[in-house]
DNA sequence: GGAATAGTGTCTCTGAGACACTATCCT
DNA sequence: AGGATAGTGTCTCAGAGACACTATTCC
């Protein structure tokens, strides 16, 4: 955004020949909950490098297309669906030099939160995506260096440098559910006390006690409010009263705070 | 980092010429405590666009460098000073198209944390550094659009979008030293307890009551210990206790509650 | 001794955690 | 009636906030 220092390679003037070219991608984690678990979108990839292995949804960001932009028409392209109660956010950039060994890449990683979507629409973009359950996915550094193991002991391996940036965004997702009102991002407009917990227990891994989370989100404003009406019926059990998001996402006070010493929970 | 979508505009195979070229670069802002006060360091533009405006120091990502070594080499050339105690990690990236208006600028903002530095030493690229107080700029949005105000109200012209940077960092190091140890990174090896409250009540702009920090200092585990030996003589009233940061940045547990409806400190 | 700063103790109240019983719907 | 889920009340304890006095140094 200055001028460059002679150090940096470039003249003053911009020169368009004398600075470094990058390509820019957008790489997306979309996360949502399916079965009161976690889960995160990734593609298998159809060339090298990396050939069948695993990949965050993503592509290069145009020439004249914002960030922000062009985040959303990948989701869009990679999902089949605009966005419209879910959340998305940037999380941070990766660029060090050879983390795509064709060329240099400098790729701005976005956090999705939605309701739970549809599996993606063959015909599209889409056609080797699939939802994977995170837990069912080793985390970085405790199997196998980068590469992932599933729930039966084969290995999931992701492209690049992919399982990191998934690992920073399950992290980024926990936090902000924690001090922020986005657990609702992961609810349909109108949701259940129960499902709202399930959000909070799929993300962080941990059970909470029924009582104290309705206590909590009825004293903690600007998250959910109750609406006239209950839950569909068809199920067993009392109708629940059925909750909507505030709007906008907010600073919880108090934040939900985590459980220090909960058990993880075991869910397969 | 995938393959690109039809819809991006590059055809597999990733034909250089077929996916827009983009200048990377990363802008830093550098904070400090000076007298009591959180200050950022900005270097005065002495060419157009924006010429004569304050900016965040910066400059062009090498070929083959890596965004967090290129943000540690401006910083040595913007201060002159290689970073020893200080912390510094990425802040968030800034790509939107006319940001600045010769050409596509995706820019990598960091966020540093600094003991108190000297000035920027003349001779180097810094010849046109100097410290802000922060709270002298008016914050984006209550003054003038995008420019600032300093204490005697004359305008405080900030380039490009680097007033909304700003803002995002001042709100991201008030947020981090209230969960991590990273108030400590504001203060020299060893410090007193008064010197690192000092640091929380000048970024977060709030008084806190001296007894009761004490008591969370020394409760807190991984943020500070104290020493052997007291603070240098030379000063009135009793000698305080040296502490030293405890060695990484850890998250707090309890974290440094910001006071919610604490005062606002006025300091001038 | 006086000024200035560092260090310590206590009270109170709010809020989180643990926990058991009642209410309402379905078949 | 019985099963299943939703909703409510209470006790306890830890931790944050408010606050006043003592200790050590320099002049």
């Amino acid at each position: 955004m200055n001028d460059p220092s002679p150090s940096s390679g470039a003249p003053e003037g911009y020169d368009p020949s004398a600075f470094p070219p990058f390509a820019v991608t957008v790489d997306l984690t979309i996360f949502t909950i399916r079965d009161n678990r976690l889960h995160v979108l990734l593609v298998q990839r159809g060339a090298d490098p990396h050939k069948g292995a695993w990949a965050l949804p993503g592509g290069f960001v145009g020439a004249e297309e914002d960030l922000h932009t062009a985040a959303h028409r990948e989701l869009r392209e990679e999902t089949g669906l605009e966005l419209v109660d879910g959340h998305l956010e940037q999380l941070r950039t990766y660029g060090a030099p050879g983390r795509d060994p064709r060329m240099r890449v400098i790729s701005v990683a976005y956090l999705v939160l939605a309701p739970d979507l549809p599996d993606p629409t063959p015909g599209t973009d889409a056609d080797r995506a699939r939802w994977w359950a995170v837990d069912d996915l080793a985390l970085p550094g405790l199997v196998g260096g980068t590469d992932r193991v599933d729930a039966d002991g084969h290995r999931v391996p992701l492209a690049f440098d992919h399982a990191g940036i998934l690992a920073d965004a399950v992290d980024r997702a926990a936090a902000k559910i924690e001090y922020t009102s986005l657990a609702t991002a992961f609810c349909q407009r109108l949701f259940t006390l129960v499902e709202l917990q399930r959000v909070y227990e799929a993300v962080w891994g941990t059970a909470l006690d029924r009582r104290n989370f309705r206590r909590w989100v009825e004293q903690t404003v600007g998250l959910a409010v109750p609406v006239e009406g209950h839950m569909r019926k068809g199920a067993v059990g009392r109708p629940a009263t059925l909750y909507r998001a505030r709007d906008g996402v907010v600073e919880l006070h108090p934040p939900m705070l985590r459980p220090t010493n909960a058990r993880r929970l075991r869910r397969h």
